[in-house]
DNA sequence: TATGAATGAGAGTTCATTCAT
DNA sequence: GATGAATGAACTCTCATTCAT
C-alpha cells in the first residue's frame, strides 16, 4: 500500500508536468483534459481522480510549476559565487520560454481567483527576496550603487524582467541583445 | 442608408467599448456572446451579425481597445512639454487597470494567433516610437544621460512599465510608491 | 413569427404528452433526455431549449400531464347526470394506468421538491373538489347517506380509489373485481 | 470465525437499516454508493462487498425494511387483545413516515423489476392476511358487520391505509383529524 | 438590417465497477 | 474479510452557430 501510493504519487508528478507544457502552450483556460490525456496517456477520469475538477488541475499545475522553477534554479545558482552573474542567471533562467508561460497563465488566473492569488503574491515575495539578497551582496561588495532599499530594488529587476520576456516570446524580430542585462547594470548602479 | 450606417457604426463602437470592459473583467477566453449581450443588452444574434465569430468579435475588441487607449493618451498628453513629465503621464496612463487588462488579454492571444500577433507587434512598435520620441527630447534638452539608442531605451522602458503593473493588479500590499518613477528616472540617466 | 412560435408551442405540447409516456414507463428519475429524445425525434438540445434542465422538463411534464387529465375527465363525464355514474366514473378515470403512474411519479417527486409540492396539493384539492360536488349532490338527492362533510368523505374516496390502483397497477393476480365500487358505496352510505 | 461472521451479519443488519433512511430520505434511484457511505461510515468498496452491485443493495433495503416493519408492528401489537385496537394500531404503524416512504419506493421498484414485485406481493399478501386476521375476529366477535369477505375487506382497509398516507406525507394542511379511523370504520361496519 | 428558433459538437462531472492488495 | 486505486460509460449542460424570417 506504501509503495501503491508512492507510484501514485510519482505518477501525479508526472502528470503535473507535462500537464505545465499543455498550459504553456494553449493556455490555462484552453487546456481541457482530453489535452492532458493526449500529452501523458492517463485517462481524463483519472486526472480527475488525482485532482479534482478541470480547475482544481490548473492550480495543480500552477503550483508544481511554480515549485519546479524556482528548485531548478537553485541547481543552476549552485557554484556560482558573483552577485552580477548570479543576477544575470536568475534573469535568464525567468525569461525562458516554457516557465515564462506558464508563470503568466499563473498570475493572469490569479487576477480573478483569490486563492491562486495569494499563491501567486507568495511566489513572488519569494522572487523578490532571493534577488534582492543577490542585490544586497553586491552592494556589500561595493560593485552595485544602489538608491533605493535592495527589496525595492528587486521588485524593478523583476518587473523588468517579466517585461521584457513579452516581446521575446511574441518573436519580436527587432529585440536587441543585450538589452536587459544592459538595463540590469542600470538599475544597481554597476560600475 | 448613410445615416443608418452611421448609427449602426456608432452602435458597434459602443458595444465594442462595453465589450472591453467584459473581455477586462472575465478574460477573453471567458468572454462569451452572453457576456457581452448581458453587458449591452445586443441580442447574441445581432452581435454575430455585427462581428461574425466569437472569435473574430475578440480581435475587434482587441483593436478597438488599442486605438482608443492610444487615442486617449493623445488627449491626456496635449499641452504638456516637458519630457519627463511626458513621459510620466505616458506611464500612468499605462498602468490604468481595464487598459492593462485587455492589453494582457490582448497580447496573450497574440501568442497564439499569427493576426493578432501581428497586430500588438504594430502597437508595441507604435508605443516604442512614442517613448523614444520624448527620450530623444529629454536627451537632446540635456536633462536625460542614455547609454543606449533612445528607441532601445524605450523598450526598456516600457518593459519596466508593463512589468510594474502586474503586482498593481494583483494588489500586492507591499507596493511602495515611486518606485516607477524611480526606475524610469535611472534607465534615462535623468539628473 | 406568430406562426413559428404557434407551432412550437404545439410541437412543445406533443413533446410533453409523449415524455408523460416515457415517465410513466421508466418513471421519473430515469427519464432521460435521450428516452426522451428517442420517443419523439426531438434532439436532445431542442429538449433543452424548450425546458432548461432535466428537472425542468419533468415538472414540465407534471404539470401537463395533471392538465390533460382532469380535461379528459371533463370530457368523459360530458353528459352523465347521476352523482353515483359520475363518482364510477372519475374512479375508473383516475385508475387508468398511464395516468396513475405519472400520478405517482409526480406527488413522489413532490416528497422532496417544494415547488412540484405545491402543483401537486394544488391538484389535490382541485379532485377533492370535484369529487366532493358529486358527494354532495348525491346527499341532496337522498341517494347518499354520509357520515362526514362531503369534502372529508372526497377525501376518503380518493385515498381508496389512489391505494386500490397500486395492487392492480403491480398485477396482483388475486384482485377480486368489484372491490372499488363496493368500497365506494360503503363510504358514501349508498342505499 | 463463527464470532467474525457474526459481527459481520450484524454489521450488515446495521448497515441495512441506516441504508433504509437514506433511502427514505432520497428516494430509490437517487440513493448512491456514497450516500450510504456518508451515513454509516463504511466505504463504498466495502459495501459492494456486502451487497454486491447497487441495485442489489437496494433490493437488500427493501427487504430488510419490510421485515422489520413487520416485526415490529408485531411487537406493538403484543398484548392488545380487541379487534378494533389491533386494526388501529396496524393503521398507525403503516402510516409512520420512514417506513411508508421505503415501502412507496419499495412497490414503485416492483412496478418495474419482477424480482421485486414477487417480494412487494408476497409482502401484501401477508399484510392482507393479518388484517383479514383481524376483521374476521372482528366479525365474529360481533363487533363488525362486513357486505365482503375478510379478505377482501382487508384488500380495501389497506388500501385505504395506503392512500390517506400520502396527503399526510406531503404535508397537506387542510388534512382533518380521525378520518382514518371514521372511514375504517364505516368498511367494517362497525358499530 | 436585425433577430428568434433550433441544433450539433464538445466538455466536465458523477458514479458504479474492476482490480490489486 | 475488507479496502483503496484506477477507470469507462453515461449524462447533463453550455455555447457557438445555422437557418428562416
Amino acid at each position: 500500500m506504501s509503495e501503491a501510493s508512492r507510484r501514485a504519487a510519482r505518477k501525479r508528478a508526472e502528470v503535473l508536468t507535462a500537464a505545465g507544457v499543455v498550459v504553456a502552450a494553449r493556455g490555462a483556460e484552453a487546456t481541457r483534459f482530453v489535452d492532458v490525456t493526449a500529452a501523458t496517456g492517463v485517462g481524463v477520469s483519472t486526472l480527475q481522480y488525482y485532482f479534482g475538477s478541470r480547475e482544481d488541475m490548473l492550480i495543480a499545475v500552477f503550483r508544481h510549476a511554480a515549485r519546479s522553477d524556482f528548485d531548478a534554479l537553485a541547481s543552476r545558482l549552485a557554484g556560482r559565487d558573483d552577485p552580477w552573474d548570479r543576477l544575470v542567471t536568475i534573469a535568464t533562467h525567468l525569461s525562458g520560454d516554457t516557465g515564462w508561460r506558464v508563470w503568466v497563465e499563473s498570475w493572469r488566473w490569479a487576477l480573478r481567483d483569490p486563492e491562486v492569488r495569494a499563491d501567486v503574491l507568495g511566489d513572488y515575495a519569494r522572487w523578490h527576496e532571493l534577488i534582492a539578497a543577490e542585490v544586497a551582496a553586491g552592494e556589500r561588495a561595493g560593485s552595485f550603487r544602489l538608491t533605493r532599499t535592495p527589496l525595492d530594488t528587486a521588485r524593478q529587476l523583476l518587473a523588468l524582467i517579466d517585461g521584457l520576456a513579452l516581446p521575446v516570446a511574441l518573436g519580436d524580430p527587432q529585440m536587441p541583445d543585450g538589452l536587459l542585462t544592459d538595463a540590469l547594470a542600470r538599475l544597481i548602479g554597476r560600475g
